[in-house]
DNA sequence: TTGTTAATTTAACACCGTTAAGTAATTAAT
DNA sequence: ATTAATTACTTAACGGTGTTAAATTAACAA
């Protein structure tokens, strides 16, 4: 309506206006099936001024991916607190999986479709910060149990064992997510699936009890 | 250029020529990438003619899943030949990872991206046959070390197995398919990747060794 | 020869991301 | 106070997509 000066902050507020109207709308439909007309009329704007904050579809998506990066951070934040860095490791899993599938259009757009590759540099996000970075929590709890002397003894490199554990949840969460209505699989219990994906990793990572 | 009669047959050839000139694109670029008309010019035909074969695009991407589906099964029919069930089940982890890592536009199309739910009454392949069957020849495997007694005790299950045997490699490949340009992650090689996956697998399904 | 039918194409529609051109409101300069 | 410049935004339009409707062409049948 009135134009005019406007400030930093308000460009700012405008900014992370759209991404949450963006956001919002996928929690329902995916993101192929949202336009940037309906995500600027949501917002009582028209599309083409979506473009004087993000320079394509592509730019605002990776913004809207960053804002759930944080909010997959900040979900697992309070599961940092538990003691036993085994059963730390063990909830870090099962947060991540509750994230995943209560959040499955953001799962999908964050892990599981094409997207210009994340560079950190441009991100708004801090790295190998504890609050803002998903992969350097499971890194630390991964760290905190090879401290602990829990790993199996051949088990050295963190990224790896980080790397594996992250493949092992996000198989189980993404076939759920794709290819749970397909007829052709006999599918489980997902809470089955998730469980049993647990206590694979754990045997198969950590020493035999002593 | 000239119509009139056309056999069953050549219906049929004209829709395996659509379906594998698809598939030929969706070599070097993504499905999305890949129009009806580049599709149809490529075999010479209009765009239009194609929705005389398939009702609309995605029922294209359906039948050419289920070519891609054979393939995966076929490239895989060899490994079952291979005497230890345990050393079996091995090498259908390696055999599925070389195809999607080969593949990655067709895996993506088969595994991670939203698809019309398969139904097995429309497919052109046959369900629980091992030249067909790629899940199939995964849980024919999974009974195999079920019925030579080397899984743990408590699980009975061959679903459940079988589904977290797939979700730990499904994991990694589809990690690397779509994230291994994310210069976010300090990635390991991929082989150890695969190879920690399987280690993993084995450790966590398997009974002590004796 | 004419009419009917099937295979195919051309033309066109609706929708999408995106860009160019316009419009209106505020500020600054004269 | 009038004018000019700048800024925020919108409308109009472009090119490309999946898809449909309307022609076009070729073979056969009466």
């Amino acid at each position: 309506m009135p134009p005019k000066p406007k400030t930093e902050l308000e460009r700012q507020q405008l900014r992370t206006l759209i991404i949450d109207a963006a956001r919002e709308l996928f929690i329902s439909r995916g993101v192929d099936a949202v336009t940037m007309r309906e995500i600027a009329k949501r917002i009582g704007y028209s599309a083409t001024s979506i473009y004087l904050h993000f320079a394509d579809k592509e730019a605002l998506l990776r913004a809207i991916c960053d804002t759930d990066f944080l909010a997959l951070a900040t979900s697992l934040k309070s599961i940092l607190q538990t003691q036993n860095p085994v059963e730390r490791m063990h909830a870090m899993g099962r947060g991540y999986a509750a994230f995943a599938l209560t959040h499955p259009n953001h799962y999908r757009m964050m892990f599981m479709t094409e997207r210009t590759p994340c560079d950190p540099a441009e991100s708004s996000l801090q790295q190998n910060n504890a609050e803002q970075d998903a992969y350097f929590q499971l890194k630390s709890v991964v760290n905190d149990v090879h401290a602990a002397g829990y790993f199996r003894v051949d088990l050295h490199d963190a990224d790896l064992i980080a790397q594996t554990i992250w493949a092992g949840m996000h198989g189980v969460c993404s076939l759920q997510i794709n290819m749970s209505e397909d007829k052709w699989i006999e599918w489980s219990n997902i809470s089955d699936r998730l469980q049993l994906m647990q206590e694979v990793m754990m045997r198969g990572l950590l020493r035999e009890k002593i």
